[in-house]
DNA sequence: ACGCTTTGTCCGACGAACGAACTAAGACGA
DNA sequence: TCGTCTTAGTTCGTTCGTCGGACAAAGCGT
């Protein structure tokens, strides 16, 4: 319901029967609720259709509020957006390093409420907060980031701490799920049922929405199109596979091309340093964008192969709308967006049927951020079976039948 | 519901309570609905776990029958399957050819008719008809097969024409998405919650399941695993794109590999007419059965790239459940079974949380007739909401809006 | 034989959605 | 200007699915 709302951007009651199949009667007890609730605000008058003109409905996007951490190896980003995913503030801090996991919460918890503190807000009016991190997450019980390196944080409970913590409800989800949830929310992709964020960080990840909704997969690791293999004859890649598209294509392969050339290195002034794959990536970007071709060309090639990827994943899934976003799309986009374009318009399977939008997004630097905050808004404004059913914990173990002795 | 009661195979009313997270009181009122309906029976107890012992459901598999049709270039065929998706009587007969869209509609509905009658079972009992066709199908209105050479069908109304003739209801889709569906259905793939059918005809698609419903993508084209790409620098496609699984390792591929080998193409017998890529392909694979070293290769040649797109679609979807189904794989699954299998055990990106399940069907050469029975099953029983949400014919062209003039 | 546990049903309550009747507000022609 | 028509939105009473809690049935253990 909300979800049509903010798709739609502004919207009568009528329009709201016409996108939902519920009837006039419904329409109108929701929508009372929804202004009670201060949610949603009548804006004005449409044109006249014949008779009564339309009352026009939107969402009241300073009602409520959502914050968004982004948890990551470089530093943490905290963000504050209203219900129409617009970010209201934003601070960085520096990562977490190898402090206690119970003192970076308290400090977490301080940076948010400072956060919300320093634009005035009701903290009654902030819906909750949104933890993302990079890789994979056992959402199940307890919690525990099991990225390398982070031994200490396992079976750490992050949500229910920071819970405690900041007294905010904590929802928490990989960083490339979340840039697509906040894309849907805030990107303007309006009402499509199915579309994707292409999230190039230190590695390649994918996250889906269908029908407004995060697809997760089996164990929560869809989307793992960094590992789609675009040469099967390629390189080894530490996942134990060949030819994936990270190794060939992604930051760190473009940062060591570049390193390899000796007068590319010099004048784009590599670091060299292993550990500053982000940095050099920017160096590279910055050189290209200054003319060096050879720059251009390790990103062009690097290019080519993620349009591949995104070609399978909009072959597989159908997708109508793919959004690159994610720090390196934030620095080196203007490169990667054509070719993937180029690529989907001229080789996408259903391009017969439908193209694939392919957009940059507008603020993929702090992509993952916003989507925690997206998150925690559709987990508190979007009732569950509006989606997908959750997953059935099915068929608990049946004691064993006995051979049938009864009717 | 009733998807758990098949999935489960047997269960009592208190799994069903463990399995759904409804309450007693509902699943008692709904379980005596199912039985009063004879969908469901008590087929006995189970042992007592401390107090009364349960009663043990199971789908009633002989209360209601589909039928499912394949519509293919080889041939049609029929089945009739029951409530648990076996198969209780099949026929086969050739073609449409070149006769009028009309003739073939009557033909088809008194064989349909003939079917049921072979058997015996009441008219009544038959939920509907679900029909299955390779290729792109606009189910949207109207409904017309668009694949080259059937220009006579375009724009006719096959639902509608095969609804009058054999007064069911009829359900359409394409192969590979019945034949997902089947496995789901007949197959014991159980109650996994995302599930895929590599299906290998001629031409290679899959279908994919999740929680249960069909997942069809924007335009009703998902799937569409034929166009991964597996080596970026590999042989054009018709589809406009480079390294397409299809070119590499579908049967028109294997076939043209032996076709090329003269030896090969003598002691297995090929035919070299192109048009009967399927005979061909059933010969190499008994030459490798043989144990013709040549013929073997080249198959397994096929299985390592095919194996490559599975683990892409695997990543992607991140999968519990992968069945390779279709004619091809009936013919040659024992070549490529254990090649995808292998590649999946280790390099599935997931795998530290979760296998993927690869099995062969058991029914692989009628999979997607019996796929068109499931679609009718699920259509008929399985009610929209429990899975995902109809969609949404979003936001109908609002009249423009005027300057907000109210509060 | 008596309690205790587990299974399954019955009943009243509640909320979501609907159909139908009704009011509100504008367009349009006589 | 006044009725009539059309479209927008609300109110009321009903249906239906689900829940909580009380209760009956069937088995176990001592």
């Amino acid at each position: 319901m909300l979800d049509v709302i903010r798709a739609a951007g502004t919207i009568s009651r009528v329009g709201l029967i016409n996108a939902t199949g519920f009837t006039g009667a419904t329409i109108s007890t929701v929508v009372r609720k929804l202004i009670d609730e201060g949610l949603v605000v009548e804006t004005g008058r449409a044109e006249s259709t014949g008779g009564k003109r339309r009352v026009l409905l939107q969402l009241n996007h300073s009602s409520r509020y959502a914050v968004g951490v982004h948890l990551d190896h470089a530093g943490i980003t905290y963000v504050l957006t209203n219900l129409g995913g617009s970010v209201v503030a934003r601070i960085s801090r520096a990562g977490a390093g190898t402090a206690e996991p119970q003192t970076v919460v308290g400090r977490m918890a301080a940076e948010v409420k400072g956060l919300i503190d320093s634009v005035g807000i009701d903290h009654k009016r902030v819906l909750g907060l949104g933890l993302v991190s990079p890789g994979p997450l056992s959402t199940s019980t307890g919690m525990g980031l099991t990225p390398p390196a982070m031994r200490k944080w396992e079976d750490f409970p992050l949500n229910q701490a920071l819970e405690q913590a900041t007294s905010l409800p904590v929802v928490l989800d990989n960083d490339a799920t979340a840039a697509a949830l906040g894309e849907h929310w805030s990107g303007g992709i309006g009402g499509t049922a199915i579309s994707a964020a292409l999230y190039m960080g230190t590695g390649i990840g994918a996250g889906l929405i269908i029908n407004g909704i995060t697809y997760r997969g089996g164990s929560g690791n869809a989307g793992e199109i960094g590992h789609i293999c675009v040469d099967a004859n390629g390189p080894e890649c530490w996942c134990g596979a060949r030819g994936c598209v990270e190794v060939l294509a992604g930051p760190a392969a473009v940062v060591a091309a570049a390193r390899a050339d000796a007068a590319l290195a010099g004048s784009a002034g590599l670091t060299g340093r292993s550990r500053s794959v982000s940095s050099d990536f920017a160096a590279v970007s910055r050189a290209a964008r200054r003319g060096e071709p050879s720059a251009l060309a390790i990103l062009e090639r690097s290019a080519r192969y993620i349009a591949v990827a995104a070609r399978t994943l909009a072959n597989i899934m159908d997708l109508e709308v793919l959004v690159l976003t994610g720090p390196s799309f934030a620095i080196a986009g203007w490169v990667y967006l054509p070719v993937v374009r180029d690529e989907l318009d001229r080789t996408f399977f259903s391009r017969a049927a439908h193209n694939v939008d392919v957009r940059l997004s507008r603020s993929a630097a702090t992509a993952s951020a916003i989507g925690g905050a997206a998150l925690v808004l559709q987990s508190e404004l979007v009732p569950l079976h509006e989606g997908l059913r959750l997953p059935d914990n099915l068929a608990d173990s049946e004691p064993a039948a006995l051979p049938a002795s009864g009717a």
